[in-house]
RNA sequence: GGUCCCAUCGUCUAGAGGCCUAGGACGCCGGCCUCUCACGCCGGUAACACGGGUUCGAAUCCCGUUGGGACUACCA
């Protein structure tokens, strides 16, 4: 029988990190099966949901490449299916139609919370045959009393509940709107979903599930409950402890394949590997390897993975990338042809996009002003003739690459019989208005002949001024 | 409160009764490399929650305790 997953967010915010794992091992259990992962919106609180969210993880999902084979349904759309299947619930008496009000189930409630029994709703509609007039009502499913139901989970194992436990849960509110309990199990076994993997949160509400299915003539699914993402301080990963939606980690200049691999190996692993492709990923990934504790997110080890992908991507590639984090910042880089030599310069030593552009500004900005302490250490009367040097080097020099500019230091050091440190600094400070910057040959290459000669120029000439200051 | 789930270094994890003096990875610390900063390389730090069983033998199986989490909506 062929494998379908689903992944089935509710649309009332962003595309939370544990919602795309979630999604990523639905996605990775019908790719390595060789079935097929069903996108389905989960719309039916109509107050909460909105088209904005739609977008957003739709949007994630592309940007991550979790590539659905069906979808996306919308349950907002699907309502007469819903109805229809309440419908037969209510005539072969598995449902009734509850008058009870909103207000005076949760006085109820209180009341049994009060007196320490089950907040559980007391059954009063069960039996009711009568209409009142004028009285809205609500469909609730006709739990049974005793008995215990099995949830066999396959990463859990097998799961009883007591049926006396379970409430008769509403299905279809007062409005006429079909409840998430309802909804799912029937868009599940409509759509002929044959591996439920979702969240651990999910696990209390399965046993009314089956119970549901049941009532339907229906087989359930197989279950897999994946452990929730915890934040540092164990509790459920929320907006307070920082960014937890997928849009704000690709805005910082993480790499789709990095936030993958990390959140795939959250919770699952095979052996000792840490580095998968999604090829390797596919392959590899199953449910028995899957975890059952809960794990925690932990912000350090995606950047690892991240400078990891950053590094081994190619330089053409990456440039495209990083060009809207320059734009971002001002720079004008469109058909800049310095970009993938530029993105060569910095792959190795930064840990986002979003760094690697501020670190390449100095290759954008021209009138950036000296670092203080390093222009008062480098660029003194000494160094002068020193710049010239390269500066008279450089200008001859053709094709402008990372070797002839190696061979100009070279010549310049021999010269003045000077170690490179002794001259590079100067030289960093000239072009980069500080002592950071990438291998000064590799920074020059990348820089371009004019935009070097330009600079070290400029630095001969601010020497000179202060020279000038200090002789009057 | 009730129901359910979970428990190996700070974190992610390997571990299917002897291969465990518990392995890998991130982080952290130290060193090497070096034109600065990084990268890289080498080394180090650090864990089976606790208590009972079962067994010749338990991180691994069972029970309990403790701790954490989820659910307990006319949310999903």
């Amino acid at each position: 029988m062929e494998v379908r997953t689903r992944f089935a967010p509710s649309p009332t915010g962003y595309l939370h990190i544990g919602g795309v794992r979630t999604a990523l091992f639905n996605w990775l259990f019908a790719r390595h099966n060789k079935g097929k992962f069903i996108l389905r919106i989960e719309d039916t609180d109509t107050g909460r949901s909105t088209e904005e969210a739609v977008n957003v993880i739709l949007d994630g999902m592309k940007w991550l490449d979790l590539e659905w084979d069906e979808g996306p349904f919308f349950q907002s759309k699907r309502l007469d299916i819903y109805k229809e299947h309440v419908e037969k619930l209510l005539s072969n008496g598995m449902a009734y139609r509850c008058y009870c009000s909103a207000e005076e189930l949760k006085r109820r409630k209180e009341e049994a919370f009060k007196k320490g029994l089950k907040p559980k709703y007391d059954g009063k509609c069960r039996d009711r045959h009568d209409k009142p007039e004028g009285v809205s009502c609500v469909v609730r499913f006709k739990s049974p009393t005793s008995g215990t139901t099995v949830i066999r989970d396959m990463i859990r194992g097998n799961v009883y509940f007591d049926n006396s436990e379970l409430d008769d849960l509403i299905i279809m509110r007062s409005d006429g709107m079909p409840t998430y309990n309802l909804c799912v199990v029937v868009d599940d076994f409509t759509m002929g979903i044959t591996h439920v993997i979702r969240g651990d949160d999910h696990l209390n509400n399965t046993p009314r599930q089956v119970l549901l299915y049941n009532a339907f003539g229906n087989k359930p699914p197989q279950f897999a409950h994946v452990s929730m993402i915890l934040g540092d301080d164990k509790a459920r990963l929320s907006k307070r402890h920082g960014a937890t939606s997928v849009t704000a980690y690709r805005d910082m200049g993480y790499l789709p394949e990095a936030l993958i691999n990390y959140l795939a190996r959250l919770g699952w692993s095979h052996g000792d590997q840490e580095i998968f492709s999604m090829k390797e990923l596919v392959e590899h990934f199953s449910l028995e390897n899957v975890g059952k504790s809960s794990a925690v997110f932990n912000p350090e080890k995606l950047i690892w993975l991240n400078t990891h992908y950053i590094k081994e991507k190619d330089n053409e590639e990456l440039a495209g990338l990083l060009l809207p984090f320059i734009e971002k910042m001002g720079y004008k880089a469109e058909g800049d042809k310095r970009l993938p030599l530029i993105v060569g310069t910095l792959k190795e030593r930064v840990k986002t996009l979003e760094e690697m552009a501020s670190s390449a500004e100095f290759y954008f900005k021209d009138d950036f002003e000296y670092d203080g302490k390093a222009e008062r250490k480098f660029l003194k009367a000494e160094n002068r003739e020193l710049l010239i040097s390269i500066k008279n080097g450089l200008s001859f020099l053709e094709p402008f690459d990372h070797n002839g500019v190696e061979g100009v230091f070279v010549k310049v050091m021999e010269e003045t019989e000077k170690k490179l440190g002794k001259i590079a600094q100067p030289v960093r400070v000239a072009l980069t208005g500080g002592t950071v910057s990438p291998g000064i040959f590799e920074t020059i290459e990348a820089m371009g002949k004019e935009k070097t000669l330009m600079r070290l120029e400029r630095a001969i000439e601010k020497i000179k001024e202060s020279v000038a200051v200090q002789d009057v």
